[in-house]
DNA sequence: ATAAAATTTGAACCTTGAGTCAAATTTATT
DNA sequence: AATAAATTTGACTCAAGGTTCAAATTTTAT
């Protein structure tokens, strides 16, 4: 071979290995949603990749780890969704809409999982992730206020407008996918306007 | 001693065992609530009761019957409220407002723990669990059908407005407490205009 | 004061599941 | 084909925590 798949080999190693280990978190993210984090053993997150117990750790230091980079992935996602800038012209409940409307897509359409379980992180890691919460948190606070400073929000406490549909969004973590009656998108239209007539100016 | 307080004397046992052992479940459904079932172990709940471990055991079972007695006394405090008659004058959604008032009460001034972790109980338990859950969600759907009939709740998916504030609801029980500056009353308040806002005909 | 019943304990046992590691296997390189 | 590197495995160790139980302690009744 030449150079350019010489350079290349290693780099694609890299992302062999890179995608593999994304597929064990994201594959045990999904189970711990479904079942909990202690209810899923590391054998059965490896039967499901069709591997062994033993062959995770080729990719994570250890379970915790696991917990951890699930929790940030979602929190990434959600990221992803709150940097998006809003046009000009939006109002803060046009904005919120949008937000809220993403979020609900990650969780019916795009495999992302809201986990709850996070006391079962120690130290360091806890403190990174409800760090990480906090300012996601904080971030739609903000834009629950910025909605209440041009009309389209009511008054009161924005963090509990917050709270209130921020549930709505964990709950639905939890029962959807059981229910397979349900499409994605009619939820997120049903979810978006009750949570818009719930807190409108 | 004579007749009365002869005949009362075991009575009175009985009530004191059913006491503690109400309070064994208590003390550890709150632990549950705020550190999950799989963080609390057996030692810790015996702790803050001033007891060791192995006298719980002369109270339950085993662990998994405190997880279930837990979930069961909560599902008991709300069918208490859900069977209060409601006047017949009440609208569809002034009685959810009342039933959704009273759910708040429960979390936020009773003590009253929801848990989620249905998954570590088995079989039957868990399946009388989800009975009773189930039981419940059909019921508060059934008051919002009816203030869809009166005109009080507007149409759409009767179960989508429910898992939506029943969302808000379990949420809260994952927050609250952490709040010392909010009180249960207010947070009551906030969450009925919340609710009622955004399903109102 | 004594006996019986109720309650609690200390010291084990036992199961589950996370984590380790040297060896086997598979994949890539020359 | 031979070698090296990457990946996976089987078999093991180990700790945590739930459970048991005979004995100790406390409470109640006579």
């Amino acid at each position: 071979m030449n150079s350019p798949s010489a350079i290349k080999a290693p780099f694609d190693r890299d992302r062999q290995y890179q995608a593999k280990r994304r597929a064990v978190i994201l594959s045990a993210a999904s189970a711990f949603r479904r079942r909990g984090y202690h209810n899923t053993s590391m054998v059965d997150i490896a039967k499901t990749l069709g591997l062994t117990k033993a062959a995770l750790y080729y990719y994570v230091k250890n379970k915790e780890e696991i917990l951890f980079e699930s929790h940030i992935m979602a929190y990434d996602s959600m990221d992803e969704v709150l940097k998006r800038k809003k046009a000009d012209n939006q109002s803060g409940l046009d904005h919120l809409e949008t937000v809220f409307r993403a979020f609900v897509g990650l969780l019916t359409q795009s495999g992302v999982s809201l986990l709850t379980d996070v006391d079962s992180l120690s130290g360091e890691w806890k403190a990174d992730v409800l760090t990480r919460r906090n300012k996601i948190e904080r971030r739609v606070v903000r834009i629950v206020k910025d909605g209440q400073a041009d009309g389209s929000i009511r008054g009161g406490d924005a963090r509990l407008h917050v709270f209130f549909f921020m549930g709505a969004l964990n709950w639905l973590n939890a029962w959807f996918d059981t229910e397979g009656r349900l499409k994605g998108s009619d939820i997120a239209d049903h979810f978006v306007a009750q949570l818009r007539d719930g807190i409108k100016g």
